[in-house]
DNA sequence: GCAGAGCGATGCAAGAAATGCAGCAGTCCC
DNA sequence: GGGACTGCTGCATTTCTTGCATCGCTCTGC
């Protein structure tokens, strides 16, 4: 839509942080672009930047008026999205933001099943930690979020949840693997390789520890779980994860996986959430659908 | 906004019903008219309109553009809006759909009071039945609506309701005046002028007779309450209305109100609501609000 | 069955609008 | 105090939109 041109335009001044730089990254002049700024502030009858000696930065009213592209800009998509099905063209595009445990292999699996049905269908997984990913809901960056145990905030929808006790994962012929189910005095027996507080296991370990007598030192802390998860095992070292980040056994290589007691550590909810209100594209609805289906599955 | 221009000469040429005829109206020539759209469905990827011998019509993907476009084009008001409203200058615009009980008394008082305080404020107000109001708010053609015992639709959010019982409207010497209350086996022995089906006040009396042994068979039926009130009053003919569509009891002329016992006539509910998700302009916000006000006060 | 009126679509020339270049004034950093 | 950056503006050019005349078509009325 060439109408809309400019309202990318504020997007990318926006972002840039200046006219010009945002000019250069559009492959247009600066002038062209000023003049369009400044044309449609005459509309708009408000300044949408503030001028500042080294750029710009948005005003009360380009916040508004920000918001107001982003919705209209993702209504649109839906309804392109819709004609194009309607034309029997099954393509679309759709964007997931997801929490890290979800990366190595429920959304490959998910995506390659649904691409297998719909070839034409496009993907934008972005790695959007509990806070973000909400934000990325509200802002249209993202269609659907997946998130272990979401800071819940008004205006997300949710369209499903899966609850995931949390698990040790240890190499292969760690002692605790003889046991099928660990209690959590088991694991402070151990060295352990945290994630950082801005994950979901890591805020259930520490609502569990701070009712119970256990408490676990973190010796390795990190906000990657394949970092935790490769760490080398000689330490007889112990790490976290949801079974939904988790190979299967029989495909688990060196690592092998055991549930804590649901008494000790309750079981978190994933979510799969979508903006309130917002009507998604044809493609995102589907694969929500299907996203949904497969979490009824992987369920208790 | 320029830009958006080419989505109102479709909203036009659906009105319009063809592309000359649109052209005619928006005061440009149907060339221009017909170049646009067809640039906007290259754009699209799918025809708007299907082609007729005797003009156009929406087509499927045509209906979906259309609904968004009034959706977009109302966020947009919205916006604008909120804009003038941080700029300090209080005007703005509301559209009203309401029933034709608030149009004599309710509806002038309270747009009189509002714009006492905020005398740039504008407004639409549109007669629209309790099937019409609904739709209204849908298609983004009012911000809010009022409305008695409306057929509930989902995409409807309610804001306030305020209870009405039926209240029966004759001339003040008319027999049945003496009683503070009117039974409805009493309003069966005069001549009746009814409101038509369309109208909440007769879907009440029509449930009323249903579940009881009194049968009013209507003399005259109209679906205007003005003409209803001013037929003359000689045949005794007694006519019905909610108390807010009447005149308080010292201004009432040469007609007198009774309420109908609520054992006969259960009382219906005034709607005040939006469409839901809806973030109205601010001008439409705060009327609603006191609007929302005025409807307790008037409650019971 | 045939002329007329209405419709949407298109080629071509004139007009309007957006663009790009060069240069202004201002602020910040080194 | 110079250099590098910012947003902004006058003028020539390009690009796009517009309007006229006209085509092919379908339905209507005689």
């Amino acid at each position: 839509m060439r109408h809309l041109e400019t309202l990318d335009f504020i997007v990318a001044i926006n972002r840039a942080g200046s006219i010009r730089g945002a000019a250069e990254s559009l492959a247009i002049t600066s002038t062209a672009l000023n003049r369009r700024l400044l044309a449609l502030e005459e509309e708009l009858g408000a300044p949408v930047f503030e001028r500042l000696p080294r750029g710009v930065r948005l005003s009360t009213a380009g916040e508004l008026l920000i918001q107001h592209i982003r919705s209209q800009r993702a209504d649109l998509e839906r309804v392109r999205s819709q004609i194009a099905d309607l034309k029997g063209e099954r393509r679309g595009h759709v964007r997931v933001a997801c929490s890290q445990a979800l990366l190595p292999y429920f959304m490959p699996r998910e995506i390659s099943a649904y691409r297998a049905e719909h070839p034409r269908v496009t993907f934008d997984v972005n790695l959007r930690d509990r806070y973000r990913a909400e934000r990325a809901l509200i802002s249209h960056e993202a269609d659907i979020a997946l998130v272990f145990e979401p800071v819940r905030l008004a205006d997300v929808q949710v369209l499903a949840t899966a609850p995931q006790p949390v698990h040790v994962v240890m190499v292969r012929d760690h002692p605790l693997a003889a046991k099928p189910v660990v209690r959590l005095s088991d694991v402070a027996e151990f060295p352990a390789g945290m994630p950082s507080e801005e994950f979901g296991v890591r805020y259930l370990l520490d609502i569990a520890m701070r009712r119970s007598s256990v408490s676990i030192v973190p010796d390795i802390e990190s906000d990657s779980f394949e970092f935790l998860r490769c760490y080398p095992g000689p330490e007889l070292m112990l790490t976290f994860q949801i079974p939904i980040g988790l190979p299967s056994d029989d495909e688990g290589g060196p690592v092998v996986t055991r549930p804590i007691d649901t008494r000790d550590v309750p079981p978190g909810l994933l979510y799969l959430a979508q903006m309130r209100g917002r009507t998604l594209p044809v493609a995102a609805a589907n694969f929500a659908r299907q996203l949904a289906g497969a979490m009824d599955g992987a369920a208790g």
